[in-house]
DNA sequence: TTCATATATTTGTCACACTAACTATTTGTA
DNA sequence: TACAAATAGTTAGTGTGACAAATATATGAA
């Protein structure tokens, strides 16, 4: 293996990344879905993880707190999210699914779980495997945490 | 395989992906480079390949026109590239390396190298191979064209 | 030749990633 | 108690990614 096949594997890693995030992207747009991926994901973390604050949501999207700020802005200025005062800690807010963010994700869910299915025709249970292990490794060299 | 295990892959396809760019951009940062890892991949590439219009060397990075153009920019302001006129065609340009662009991909690649191997640490032969054969899977699954 | 169409590149807009610096508040320790 | 250090979140700046639309030039068919 040399130097050079790295560098090959790296890109190639960024290039399928970005396909898989353009492709489900499109399909968003596609269905008017009034929300980019990444607002998706902290909506489905938020339904599923219940009222939280912005560190707790952005240690489970693996987002950094500028960015995750920004897509809560969004999100709430699109209704679908509201920032409560925190009880004990006036630094922090609990966040807060709205009715109609609620509703969001019931409708959206099923579309976007098919959506996400397209990316992994003609692959199998042990490649799935095989993909996740190296993913983690990856992520584990580069000094990152895996989960369970 | 359940509906929701997609998007964990996807998840952590994106993830590790980030992951990746992110600790080269830190070392790439640490060690002063004076460019991007994007920047890096179009030197790199015009490098190899010698001088090109910025289609050919969109197809090449897989990168879209507008972003292309604005890396261009960039490594024209830092004095690496210079955009001469195409003989033939007023449309296009023939994108060159500057003395000073050659001189940087010279003392950056080793570097460089060195920096893209961590992250695959603790994988062998094998694992690239499947490695590889998953994300073009992918990458075909959704529409993208893969090379060789 | 002329005009519709195609191609090369740029510009504009929105979203996201990362860093650094900043405000406000809380916590730990002397 | 007082004050330094830590924490929650925001703001600003730069770079990148996707998409749409605009400009300039080239090409092909009538």
């Amino acid at each position: 293996m040399t130097q050079e096949q790295f560098a090959k594997y790296s890109f190639l890693l960024d290039r399928t990344a970005r396909k898989v995030k353009q492709y489900a992207q499109q399909q968003f747009k596609q269905g008017n879905f009034d929300v980019t991926v990444d607002q998706w994901i902290v909506l489905k973390n938020l339904s599923e993880g219940g009222d939280m604050s912005q560190t707790e949501l952005a240690n489970l999207v693996f987002k950094d707190h500028p960015t995750l700020t920004r897509i809560i802005d969004l999100l709430v200025k699109k209704g679908y999210v509201e920032r409560l005062p925190h009880p004990q800690d006036r630094r922090s807010f609990q966040l807060h699914l709205t009715d109609s963010g609620v509703s969001k994700v019931t409708s959206l869910r099923p579309k976007i779980l098919q959506i996400r299915e397209k990316a992994w025709e003609n692959l199998d249970e042990q490649d799935f495997e095989e993909f996740k292990r190296i993913l983690n490794t990856i992520y584990q060299n580069l000094g990152g945490q895996i989960l369970e």
